[in-house]
DNA sequence: TTTTATGATTCGCT
DNA sequence: AGCGAATCATAAAA
């Protein structure tokens, strides 16, 4: 063992090292580091049968391990230059040496060798006399002892010598050491053709293998190389590969497999889709069940989470492995997230990137969507959580990205620009239809970057213009089939033509969050009516999948009547999730945030719906300020958008609201409904629900806060325009800081003002100038107008400000609890 | 030939 | 040690 343990040590083969290109350098290099202990055990075994004469192989090994004292060395590798270079020279060295503690023979032959000036190997020596080649004074063992020695040791030159000296003799013919040591010369002076014939014509060891297929394929590159006159790509030394197999001699014919098995990786993905960061005991099962080792698990998951989080790596997308999050990313992609951020965010590559989430994300159509979250979670709907291992569906073209998290029912917040307001690392921030809660915005410039590219402007016109800005992607997928492309919508148009474009459609988020494809968020804007609840109305045929409906965290049925009476069931299935719905467009809208009521649902379908409801359940918000916002559908029939009465809502509330269908909902009915189920841990009830809400009427809840545009808007850091409107009603600064790590609870509402302009997206969000704002996603349509927020914030004044005392003091009392 | 899919490796960070 | 990012390498498809 020491002797082989001894030729371990051996350096690589400077030629071929110095050949190599610097990654397979290393892998020959690695080769040759790994060859030793086998030329070692090798040599050993050569050794060992090395008849008498050979005092001493193992001295060899020896020698190279233990560096023996410089003196003596000097005087061995003197005597043994003496000898080599006259051909003979390890029979002589053996010879000579005999009666002195073996082994340095070959070792100080290779060091004398290396280092003393070059011999004319037939240069007799003085001391010695050298048998004729054609008697042999040693064995063909200890020739192939000498020929390891001196490959180990690098010397190349010395081995040619060597080789060059021996005679012809069949008995060294079939001496595979020998014979590898004439590769490696023939490779080392460009003997290619004498080195294919040599690797050709013998059978060798699989232990010599690994560096026979180097030399092999390096002389192939090599050759290649200077008849190019240019380096080698990786791809043509594929080909070269290819094009020339390794003999069978130095292959045992075994394919390297570079994919793993289906089975294995389905397995993987199986568990991917459950898990994007398995246990270690997750991995090691996994691992046992693929066959695959430990590391190729690890490095399969790793693979595909970053593969998963650059869609736009060039290099690959990453496969449609039927796995939803991966699809989306892979299947949209990179392209989208281009500078324009219409374009970014509508089309948006979808990408689904919710780390957190130990469950599932099903996405339908994730075409446009495109979510990425980070870390912290996000929350949608309000509730979407990190922890929680919720899944996310994605009917539609929203995407919510952010680190902080950003949920959007059609629109996108993510406030990176109000670092001030985002506290950087609390929790994750929510947005609630639209509405954005802005606990936790991300205040990284990550976050920021993120934000830019998803976060869609909406433009107001606060400053450009009282027309109606329109936002069409630059490129709707297909998603938006059905759905007119582009189309604009401007004040002018009546409510009913906007309907009639998108409507109709409709997006429903449960808790996990679910995105129509189709969904446009449309703000209709009439500053009569309408308004941006929800951030907007999306409408676009509801998709579910029917996971989503089966899930057990409910489902939502929303059933609206032609009339423009949005009915909304839930029944309460006992899901821990909230769910979200969004009703079409507007001439009423109404949008709830009841936290943890889920339920129920039914088949989501919407078809032609004129009136939207909405219930979006804040995570933990509960208690906190919600908004509410109705619009009379009265006001659509106008052409005009009109200042209808809009109302956000947010509505933390643990139980259901027991309206009867298509009952009408009066404030003080919702109030009381809600004052009644305080506790947001309540369950949800098994009944089902109805809600109709008729055009005209609204909800007001109690507990809700209502935030007009103009807080909203105010929020936001530069918004001109909204912050002139509605001064001070709320300082979304202040509310902010105080937020706990359970922030949850509290909910904010935040329009920001974005710059109108989505060619000046990314720079507006920089520069934070703006006018209204509102988020969008991607393909999503707001139009807002300056005009709409004043309306809107006219007509929210007043309920403004009785749900302000109310949000107020809520905040107030949850403030001094936290 | 070029591109794509995918496994592996390396480096820096925590 | 695990992770992310960048990159390489390989195999196969385009």
């Amino acid at each position: 063992m020491s002797a082989a343990a001894a030729a371990s040590p051996t350096p690589p083969i400077p030629s071929v090292a110095a050949a190599a290109a610097a990654k397979q350098e290393a892998g020959l290099d690695m080769l040759s580091a790994g060859a030793p202990p086998e030329t070692g055990a090798r040599r050993e075994g050569c050794c060992a049968s090395a008849p008498p004469t050979a005092l001493a192989a193992a001295p060899f090994a020896r020698e190279d391990e233990e560096e023996e004292g410089a003196g003596r060395q000097d005087g061995d590798a003197a005597a043994a230059a003496s000898a080599a270079d006259r051909v003979l020279l390890p029979a002589e060295v053996l010879v000579a040496r005999s009666h002195q503690p073996p082994a340095h023979a070959v070792g100080a032959a290779a060091a004398a060798a290396a280092a003393s000036p070059p011999r004319v190997p037939s240069e007799p020596s003085p001391s010695s006399t050298p048998p004729p080649p054609s008697q042999l004074a040693f064995s063909p063992e200890h020739v192939a002892c000498v020929c390891e020695a001196l490959q180990q040791g690098g010397n190349l030159d010395r081995l040619a010598r060597f080789l060059w000296s021996l005679p012809p003799s069949d008995l060294l013919r079939g001496n595979e050491s020998l014979l590898k040591a004439r590769a490696l010369v023939a490779f080392h002076q460009g003997l290619y053709a004498e080195l294919y014939g040599i690797l050709e014509s013998h059978s060798f060891d699989a232990a010599n293998h690994p560096l026979l297929q180097e030399l092999w394929y390096k002389a192939r590159y090599t050759e290649a190389e200077r008849a190019r006159g240019r380096p080698l790509g990786a791809v043509d030394k594929y080909r070269l590969r290819r094009k020339f197999p390794l003999p069978r001699t130095i292959w045992d014919g075994e394919e390297t497999v570079y994919c793993f098995k289906e089975k294995s990786r389905n397995a993987l993905k199986e568990l991917y889709k459950q898990n994007r960061y398995p246990s270690p005991a997750e991995k090691r099962h996994l691992a046992k069940v693929t066959g695959l080792s430990l590391t190729q698990v690890s490095n399969w998951f790793k693979n595909r989470r970053q593969r998963d989080r650059n869609p736009a790596e060039p290099q690959s997308k990453s496969e449609s492995d039927g796995n939803p999050s991966t699809e989306d990313e892979s299947s949209k992609g990179q392209e989208d997230l281009s500078p324009h951020p219409l374009a970014s965010s509508s089309d948006g590559g979808t990408s689904l990137s919710l780390p957190c989430h130990l469950e599932p994300v099903y996405m339908q159509q994730l075409g446009n969507s495109k979510i990425s979250l980070g870390s912290p979670g996000v929350l949608l709907n309000g509730n979407l959580v990190p922890a929680n291992p919720s899944p996310v569906f994605l009917n539609g073209t929203s995407f919510i990205q952010g680190p902080s998290g950003i949920l959007l029912n059609g629109l996108n917040v993510g406030a990176p620009q109000a670092v001030s307001l985002n506290p950087p690392k609390t929790s994750p921030s929510a947005l609630s239809n639209g509405v954005p809660i802005t606990d936790m915005l991300a205040s990284s410039s990550e976050d920021v970057k993120d934000f830019k590219i998803l976060q869609t402007s909406m433009s107001s016109s606060a400053a450009a213009s009282t027309t109606t800005a329109t936002f069409t992607p630059s490129s709707l997928p297909g998603a938006f089939q059905g759905l007119v492309p582009n189309m604009e919508v401007k004040r002018e148009e009546s409510e009913e033509a906007i309907a009639s474009q998108d409507g109709n459609s409709v997006v429903t988020f449960t808790t996990p969050v679910q995105i129509n494809q189709y969904g446009v968020v449309q703000i209709p804007n009439s500053t009569t009516n309408s308004q941006l609840l929800n951030g907007g109305v999306s409408f676009s045929p509801v998709q579910l999948p029917p996971v989503s409906i089966a899930t057990s965290q409910g489902s939502i049925a929303i059933n609206q009547n032609s009339s423009g009476v949005g009915t909304f069931t839930s029944d309460s299935v006992a899901s821990q999730q909230s769910k979200v719905f969004f009703g079409s467009l507007a001439p009423s809208a109404v949008v709830y945030t009841v936290p943890n009521s889920s339920h129920a649902i039914g088949p989501v379908k919407q078809e032609g719906l004129e009136t939207s409801l909405v219930f979006s359940q804040v995570m933990s918000l509960g208690q906190t300020p919600q908004l509410h916002t109705s619009l009379p559908s009265d006001s659509l029939p106008g052409g005009d958008l009109q200042t209808g009465t809009s109302s956000l809502v947010n509505v933390t509330m643990s139980h259901n609201f027991p309206l009867g269908p298509p009952s009408l909902l009066s404030a003080e009915e919702l109030s009381s409904a809600v004052s009644e189920s305080p506790s947001m841990s309540a369950p949800v009830t098994s009944g089902a629900s109805v809600v109709s809400v008729s055009n005209s009427n609204y909800a007001t809840l109690q507990n809700c806060s209502l935030i007009t545009g103009h807080e909203l808007m105010s929020i936001s850091a530069t918004q001109p325009v909204l912050n002139e409107v509605s001064p001070g009603t709320s300082n979304p600064v202040g509310l902010h800081p105080p937020l706990p790590p359970h922030f949850p609870r509290e909910q904010r509402l935040i329009l920001q003002s974005v710059p109108s302009i989505k060619e000046n997206f990314l720079s507006d969000s920089e520069s934070k100038s703006a006018s209204s704002l509102m988020m969008l996603d991607s393909k999503t349509k707001y139009v807002m107008t300056s005009n709409m927020v004043d309306a809107i914030c006219d007509e929210l004044e007043a309920d403004k400000k009785q749900l302000a005392k109310l949000q107020t003091v809520q905040m107030d009392e949850e403030m001094q609890d936290l």
